[in-house]
DNA sequence: TCAATAGTTCGATTATAGTCGAACTATACA
DNA sequence: TGTATAGTTCGACTATAATCGAACTATTGA
């Protein structure tokens, strides 16, 4: 049972988290999250073909926002709230907290 | 003595603004006006040519995270602060928190 | 009115990032 | 031992963004 590389807290890179969160789509997964936690990916698709929503789980993994446990043939992902907290307190939250005026469908369509 | 258009608080969006803050830049002009507040765009150039620090401070004022004034020849810019608090509280604050590790000269250098 | 200063705009180039289909891997389960 | 399911990887393409020199605008102050 392969599992993914995961950065530890301390090498989080505050503009990769910032970058990571700067997509509408992965704003969305990490709006998702913060309501149902774990999810697997399929879920999350919100149309896109899987390639593209890997390459979005992906960045969210290597920034640090999201970790992926690989159980049977579903990858539960989930939000790596505390150690974020820890190292940049509050930004999450209030990421999360701006985002509450966003209609959570509206972020997931793919770009118009 | 023509001044610059800026969006309404009402009309920042958030990943505009996560986007404008994701680049590392972008950030050392952000932690600098937190220190010295107001200040003209020459003394935050860090090696860069005037068209690439004038795009800088452009996306920073599309996001509505810069107002930038002219007073005379100088264009003074400061933190919109205070709008950005009402609309998205605690966002700025605690990127500017997270960022305080990193040190400001090493967000300065154009890209290594 | 002329030069100097501060910053913008333009256009070209390059780099980075998003998108997608197709082939692939790994697990589960019949 | 198939076959279905979940997700990754690859490669090509496109879109967006950063970078920079050069020409331009606006203001100041001699």
């Amino acid at each position: 049972m392969k599992q993914y590389e995961h950065p530890p807290a301390d090498a989080f890179e505050l503009t990769a988290v910032l970058h990571a969160l700067a997509d509408p789509y992965r704003l969305f997964v990490v709006r998702s999250l913060a309501q149902v936690q774990p999810q697997p990916c399929a879920p999350l698709q919100a149309g896109r073909p899987k390639s593209s929503t890997s390459h979005h789980f992906m960045v969210l993994r290597k920034a640090g926002i999201v970790r992926t446990e690989v159980v049977g043939t579903a990858h539960m992902n989930s939000l790596r709230d505390a150690e974020l907290e820890a190292r940049f307190p509050g930004l999450l939250a209030s990421v999360l907290n701006a985002a509450e005026n966003i209609p959570l469908e509206a972020c997931a369509q793919p770009a118009s």
